[in-house]
RNA sequence: GGGCCAUUAGCUCAGUUGGCUAGAGCGCACCCCUGAUAAGGGUGAGGUCCGGUGUUCAAGUCACCGAUGGCCCA
């Protein structure tokens, strides 16, 4: 049930009128509903039927570029991961605003193209596994996989409105990205930046192969467990005092492996340098052994009795602590190798823990990662410089023995075979101390399922500690964005050991190196590099698998075959290809300075990937381009977090948390998607969920509806005869101006930044609240009821030009489909010109320019007062409302009573009309004091902005038209149910 | 296990060199409108500022410890 309504007009004309039709309503084409799945679709069609893309390179001056290189996403699936769409989303809006910005921004994408997960994925459906087809074929399906995957990934990425030269990616897999490949590594190669090396690696002996590490599996399996006395020999480079040294003297480092078969390889010891190492007396003699592990090995050394006694009182007669030494102060001792004529030295590292055995570890850098990392960082060192430990890996491709095990009886005997062959020679020698059986996790083969070893093999290196000065200080050139990114980058450019650039594998680019069979001499020149990039480039490098060593020379100048004995001796290929890292991390060279013409000079202005590439895409492109051109490939470097779900954790297939860009895509379309990218803080990790795209969704719909809003009342609006000057604009009208403008700034600001998600708080806030709340729904009085030409009308007509026109462009970055929409629905009078025509899209329109004129900040001071006491009338009109004596705010009348003298002087600058707009209430009236109620009036107060307000229900009759309630309704001939304004409106019309 | 980073309302973000009762928009609840209508307006309820300890007259802010989550490494 209602209360009192305003009295409705009781006099009925002749012929009624259906002032309805009078009104100036809004008519657009322009949808409120996207239909993002079909309409977005429909402008990429436009977008590419028009060549738009290339015809805004077109216009654009080449001197005057900003080029945002690609890092090339991974081809080992057809669609693109969540993380890839915000990847690809931002360099979009990066580039796009930076065209608005008047620069050259030409974008290639680019893909990745070889490597281990495609060979392994290809591999997985060949029938009788890898070796039932020839290598060249298994390359040839990589080669279809990889390019099948490309098509599927291009289409997400355009799905998502990326513009680029889709015409002309690059891919690492192109014949001549791997015949530039092929030339840089002899660049390379000729600096002496390479170097031949051997690093352990997972090999399965049964199948005679290397093993990457994901290719391991982990599974139980019973080892030796055995604790070994390695002697003191030598305490000479060790710098403890002499009364240690001489207790040291004659004793032993005591250490366990549950490989005695690597003990042939043993080179050296570690400790932990943080430990507590006691020096333990004992019926073996002395012995030094991790403090916190002395008990655990009294257990498994002592006999019932002798435990029972060490673990009452800590110690026997005959075991117990004499000295105690930290693990910094064994560095250097010289031990003995238990029955290899050969010194072991002590060396320090971390690696060494308590969870098992000694705290002494015995190190075989040629049978372990941590051995040979350990081996690697004392070898830099000055005191190992000139004798660097070796890398001693004795066996053969089947796991058997060599000579190089340095002992007879061991030569062509399976590894495994060796253990208790070993087992026996320590005992003889007297330096077993304890044997048993161990059960743990061990890796295994994924193929043959059998136990793998580590292995020392033959690789190529590149030499970081040659350029490593250069490197970090090319870091220091560069700007990290977020900051933070320098440190990660600085710190592992400087801790980083020599990149091993070879792979066992086949799929990838050759390592172009020739060997003369009879000496294994390299052979590798500049005139072979430049024959071979030839090559390559007119096939691929497939032909290094199709062709033998002496056909591929074949086409040498006779001269240079005479000079390398090609065609009198033998040669052989190298068989191990590059690691992917580095095609990827040599794109400057292979795409950037190969496309010149289009993409400049390097350094390129942008690399934008997520934060992982510290490690990987932006270290191994900027050690290369510092190899090549001692400077950094990018003058800027932009990261992005990670992409969680709601709940912050990682997505996973398990978890069931996965986020599909193309079920977004289907649901909400590419723009919401965009927004969201744009609304994250992603130098952090970013969260997305059903609830976040809703979220989306909703901002999307808003603004989209706010620009409807526009569209539909400048139906009858030309700015070429209709605009009004700005003195003529309204208070309410020039504010909201400065409003625009000031956000116009904001905007900018943020984007210059690269902080999108202000720019996406600021439209929202300008769609919200200073448009939709306030100034839409003030002027619709204006604009519905005015004269069509009325001076205001026309006013609040030029603001609203000057919104879209201003706001149009801003949409672009983001949402560029959306910008797309409202220009293709905009009459050709409406449209923004540039260069004196009308661009055929939205998305070549220029960035606009903060508008001076409009900022008036004294202007919005006022707002803020006005804008206050509209808060205290809307508190006032609620009571009122909620009791149902008015219903829209147009059916009241209120009373402003000033208290604060500002807010006198503010109200007075508006007009009785303006102020009845501002409000949005039929009448306003300007009290001193509190209005006395009659008694047929009910009304209520609020207070705010300096000011009462009173409330009340209006007292004239309603307007038929413009449903305000006037003093003139009931005047007007002809028209006795509509107000005078409207009368003219009508009369005019 | 080590390095780096994050944590403010259901969501996305503000919160100056420590300084009013910690803010905004969205969402939510309730009300209104039906001439932006699968729209629009109004009012309102939401916070252990991740936890703890400390420094200080005063801590969301500074220091230390911890939790949770993320990236990279081992």
């Amino acid at each position: 049930m209602k209360g009192r309504r305003m009295q409705e007009p009781s006099v009925q004309e002749a012929n009624p009128v259906n002032y309805k039709e009078t009104l100036n309503l809004p008519q657009t084409a322009f949808k409120m509903k996207a239909g993002a799945a079909t309409r977005e679709v429909e402008i990429e069609t436009h977008w590419e039927e028009n060549r738009v893309y290339q015809s805004l390179l077109d216009s654009r001056n080449k001197a005057h570029k900003f080029v945002l290189h690609d890092g090339p996403p991974y081809l080992s699936s057809d669609k693109i991961h969540i993380g890839t769409a915000l990847n690809k989303i931002l360099k979009d809006v990066v580039t796009r605003y930076k065209s608005q910005q008047g620069f050259y921004t030409p974008y290639v994408p680019g893909y990745d193209g070889h490597g281990l997960p495609i060979e392994n994925a290809v591999v997985k459906n060949i029938k009788g596994g890898r070796h039932a087809i020839t290598e060249v074929e298994l390359r040839k399906r990589c080669r279809e996989f990889a390019l099948s995957n490309l098509k599927g990934q291009e289409a997400n990425f355009k799905r998502l409105g990326v513009w680029g030269n889709w015409a002309k990616p690059y891919i690492t897999i192109d014949a001549e990205f791997e015949a530039t490949q092929i030339k840089v590594f002899g660049q390379m190669y000729e600096k002496g930046y390479v170097y031949k090396g051997l690093k352990p690696v997972y090999w399965c002996t049964s199948c005679e192969t290397a093993l990457a590490d994901a290719e391991v599996e982990y599974g139980d399996h019973v080892s030796h467990s055995i604790y070994v006395k390695f002697p003191i020999s030598d305490l000479t480079a060790n710098t403890l005092p002499d009364e240690f040294k001489d207790m040291l003297q004659d004793a032993s480092f005591v250490i366990w492996t549950t490989t005695p078969w690597t003990l042939p390889a043993n080179l050296a010891l570690s400790v932990n340098p943080d430990l507590e190492y006691h020096l333990l007396k004992s019926k073996w003699g002395k012995l030094v052994i991790a403090k916190e592990l002395v008990p655990a090995f009294a257990k498994l050394v002592l006999n019932e009795d002798e435990w029972m006694e060490y673990d009452a009182i800590g110690s026997t007669d005959d075991f117990e602590a004499i000295a105690e030494f930290e693990g910094k102060e064994l560095e250097a001792i010289v031990t003995r190798h238990p029955f290899i004529e050969r010194g072991s030295p002590v060396l320090l590292g971390g690696h060494v823990t308590l969870d098992a055995g000694t705290g002494v570890v015995h190190t075989a850098p040629g049978h372990g990662m941590e051995d040979y990392l350990i081996v690697q960082e004392y070898n830099r060192k000055p005191e190992y410089k000139n004798h660097p430990l070796p890398i001693l890996s004795p066996l053969d491709n089947s796991g058997r023995f060599t000579d190089e095990a340095s002992v007879p009886e061991l030569k062509g005997v399976p590894y495994h075979m060796g253990n208790p062959m070993v087992l026996d020679i320590l005992k003889a020698k007297d330096a077993l101390l304890h044997d048993s059986k161990y059960s743990h996790s061990y890796p295994h083969c994924w193929r043959c399922h059998n136990p793998v070893i580590y292995r020392a093999t033959e690789q190529w290196f590149i030499d970081i500690e040659k350029f490593r000065p250069e490197s970090l200080a090319a870091v220091d050139t560069v700007e990290w964005l977020p900051e933070r990114g320098r440190n990660r980058i600085y710190n592992m450019v400087e801790g980083r050991g020599d990149w091993c650039l070879s792979r066992q594998r086949v799929w990838g680019v050759p390592i172009p190196i020739f060997y003369y069979q009879d000496t294994r001499e390299v052979l590798i020149r500049p005139e072979i590099i430049e024959h071979l990039y030839q090559l390559f480039k007119q096939h691929s490098s497939d032909i290094w698998w199709d062709k033998s060593a002496e056909e591929l020379l074949e086409g040498l100048p006779a001269e240079l075959k005479a000079k390398y004995g090609i065609g009198q001796r033998l040669l052989e290929k190298e068989m191990d290809i590059m690691d992917v890292w580095f095609d990827s991390g040599i794109t400057h060279t292979a795409v950037v300075d190969a496309r010149k013409d289009e993409l400049g000079e390097l350094p390129v202005e942008m690399y934008l990937e997520g934060s992982d590439q510290h490690r990987g895409w932006f270290q191994s492109s900027l050690l290369t381009s510092v190899m090549l051109y001692g400077k950094a490939p990018y003058k800027s470097v932009l990261t992005h977090g990670f992409v969680l779900d709601e709940s912050g954790r990682k997505m996973s297939k398990s978890l069931g948390n996965v986020v599909d860009p193309n079920s977004v895509i289907k649901e909400y379309g590419a723009d919401v998607l965009r927004l969201w990218v744009a609304s994250v803080d992603y130098t952090n990790d970013v969260r997305i969920g059903k609830n976040t795209l809703h979220q989306m969704a909703e901002t999307y719909k808003k603004v989209r509806n706010t620009v409807r809003f526009i569209l539909g009342n400048l139906f009858d609006f030309d700015p070429a005869k209709d605009k009004m000057p700005y003195e003529q604009l309204s208070m309410l009208d020039q504010y909201t101006l400065h409003r625009l403008h000031h956000i116009l700034g904001n905007i900018t600001d943020a984007f210059e930044k690269w902080e999108f998600y202000r720019y996406c708080h600021e439209i929202q806030y300008l769609a919200m609240a200073d448009l939709s709340q306030l100034y839409f729904d003030v002027t619709k009085d204006i604009l519905y009821c005015d004269a069509a030409d009325a001076p205001r009308r026309r006013a609040v007509q030029t603001v609203l030009y000057e919104i879209l026109a201003t706001v149009l462009p801003v949409l672009v970055p983001v949402t560029p489909h959306l910008a797309e929409d409202i220009w293709l629905s905009l009459p050709e009078s409406q449209r923004t010109l540039v260069d004196g025509k009308a661009p055929i899209s939205a998305t070549m329109l220029p960035w606009p320019q903060v508008c001076q004129k409009a900022l008036n900040y004294e202007l919005a001071a006022q707002f803020e007062t006005l804008l206050a006491v509209k808060e205290a009338v809307n508190q006032a009109l609620e009571v009122p409302r909620s009791e149902g004596h008015i219903g829209k705010s147009l059916e009241a009348r209120v009373f402003i009573q000033p208290i604060e003298e500002v807010t006198r002087t503010v109200l007075s600058r508006l007009a009785v009309a303006e102020q009845e707009v501002l409000f949005n209430v039929s009448t306003v009236t300007l009290v001193d004091a509190a209005p006395s109620p009659d008694a047929n009036q009910w009304h209520t107060q609020a207070a705010g902005g300096g000011a009462t307000v009173y409330a009340a229900p209006a007292v004239h009759a309603k307007c038929a038209r413009c449903w305000k309630a006037e003093p003139t309704v009931g005047q007007m001939p002809g028209h006795s149910q509509i107000c005078e304004r409207c009368y003219q409106a009508v009369k005019s019309s």
